[in-house]
This record gives C-alpha cells, structure tokens and sequence, in this order.
DNA sequence: CTAAATAAAGATATTAATATCCTTTTATCT
DNA sequence: AGATAAAAGGATATTAATATCTTTATTTAG
C-alpha cells in the first residue's frame, strides 16, 4: 500500500508530533530513527524530503533538529503524496494512462468508492490524531 | 496498491475470463499480451505463477494455451494474493512484524475498517464480473 | 517419425527502491 | 577563533522488481 519510504515517513511525523506534544525541543535524527528503529542515514534522506516538501522544519547547526509548525495543518495524504507522490490517489489501479471515468479499467468502478473513502480517511486524519496512537512496542521508544 | 505484476494479472484473468465467455476456445500467449499490451517474456511469466497457483489451467504442445476451470469460482483477492501475496491484507501498514489489534501502530484503528472494507470488496469480486468490464481502449484488444 | 508450435523452466539483464558512506554547510559552544 | 554537533547534499552500494533471452519439455499436424 505505502512504500517503505512512507512508512518512515509516517512513523516519524507520527513520532515528531508525539514528542511535540510534549516539550517543545527539536528533535534529531538519532533519536529519531532510533524511537521508529529505522536506519539512521535512509532516515536522513526522508527526513531531508520531507523538509523540502514544507512538512516539517528544520534547522542547522549545534542544537538543530526538526520540529513541526504548529499553525500547520497536516493529514496523512499530505504525507503520502510527499514522498510516494499521487499515485495511490489518481493512478489507474491498472497502470493505464489515466485513470478516468470515461473509458475505465475492469476494476475502476468495482473499487472507485472505497478508493474515495480510503483517500477521505487519509484526508481527514491529522497527524497530531495519530500522536496520541503512539505507544507500539518495541518502536517508538519504550520509555 | 498493486505490484506491476499484479496488474497485469488481473489484466490477463479479466481478459481469459472474457474471451471464453464467447468461445471456449484456448487462449494463448501471443493473444494475451497483444490484448493487455504487456511485454510478452513477462507476461509469460505471470502466466506460469498463475497457473502454479492454480488459478490457471494449462496445456503445453501445439495448440496449447490457457483456460479457465469454469466450475471454480475465482475472486480479484485470490489473484492479488496469488502474486503479491498476503500482506495488502495481513501485514501492518507500517511495517511492523505483525498487524494487532493489541500492540496495533499509529495507522491500525485509523484504517482498519477502510482496509476490511477493501479486502471484503476484493473477495467479493469475481473475475466474470470484472470479465464484463472490458472494453478500455488501447488494451483488450479493439474488435 | 519429424517438424512446428506451444508452455515451462532457467539464466541473465535492466531498472527502481532501499540503504550506506562521505563531504559540505550551518550554527553553537568553549 | 576553533572545535563540535547538527542537517544537507552528493556519490556509491545493495537489494528487489521488472524484463528479456535461451533452452527444454510437451503436444499435435503433417
Ligand atoms: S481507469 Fe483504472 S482505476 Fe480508474
Ligand atoms: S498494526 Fe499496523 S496496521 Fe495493524
């Protein structure tokens, strides 16, 4: 469903938020990929994504980290198309050119009402909703 | 959503199912790819992972091809699962070595009905139903 | 029986996703 | 100012997915 990519990605928005929620201070990468147990230079990498994409911000330096602009409003889909694009959105369940509902494929109106309530849920979560889900073990810090 | 694999497929189930509907002649390779205008070394490929997992029938020689057991009944899940395996349905949306509903992850209540609702539409679709949807221009063969 | 046509099987090639490594830039602390 | 610690960026490595090529086995037509 997610790229594995996406998968980090919405583990460490998930975890920034929850962290956030507590304290103010920036979060680093370390702590980061060490709370979703994911490896720490692939991390960096969607990390960086993700700031280039304006989900997150971030700064340089000695004390730099990420942290969430909390004036922002962020869902999952938001997530989703940073890093796996608009694909699981708009694609042609197929692979055809597009996906339309003039001249659809076998499954496009067999699966487009629950592609639309997938596509809705991701929509309508935000990431701070998620945050307060933070607690899977053995992931996300045992504290 | 699907792997490249798997859409191609579904393509070919659809498209068999189609063919026999009209004649219960076998169909071959050639005509598959042409029809679902999929690289023909690969589609072969599918063919066979289709037949092992017995979705397909076979027969070898000169006028060999496929065909379907029209007695079996044949759903979109049984593909999907036949060559992307188990985990659209089974596996964590994020990775984690099990889906539960204790110990679940960020995303497990957020999704849970949306997911069973897809699983649930995929297993009720069978492949004559989505037979009866081909006619996307470009593919499935213009008649 | 032989040639032809087909699916099956195995080996290899290419491409994309995942992951790591090394260097550069930026900010802070001493 | 210089050392340190952090993110950013670029280059490379590894692995998995996609795709092709070649050979083998099977069946039928002639
Ligand atoms: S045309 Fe294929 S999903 Fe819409
Ligand atoms: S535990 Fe992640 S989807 Fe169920």
């Amino acid at each position: 469903m997610f790229s594995k990519s996406c998968e980090y990605a919405i583990k460490i928005m998930a975890f920034i938020a929850f962290k956030q929620a507590k304290s103010k201070e920036l979060v680093g990468l370390d702590l980061i990929s060490e709370a979703i147990d994911s490896p720490r230079a692939f991390t960096a990498k969607i990390l960086q994504q993700l700031t280039k994409a304006r989900l997150l911000k971030s700064t340089r330096g000695r004390t730099g980290g990420f942290f969430l602009d909390k004036s922002q409003n962020i869902n999952l889909a938001d997530i989703v198309k940073a890093i796996d694009g608009p694909k699981l959105f708009e694609d042609c369940l197929l692979g055809f050119d597009k996906c339309q509902d003039d001249n659809p494929c076998v499954l496009h109106y067999q699966l487009k009402k629950e592609r639309n309530t997938l596509k809705n849920k991701l929509l309508s979560t935000d990431i701070y909703t998620i945050a307060k889900r933070v607690n899977r073990q053995k992931a996300y810090f045992k504290e």
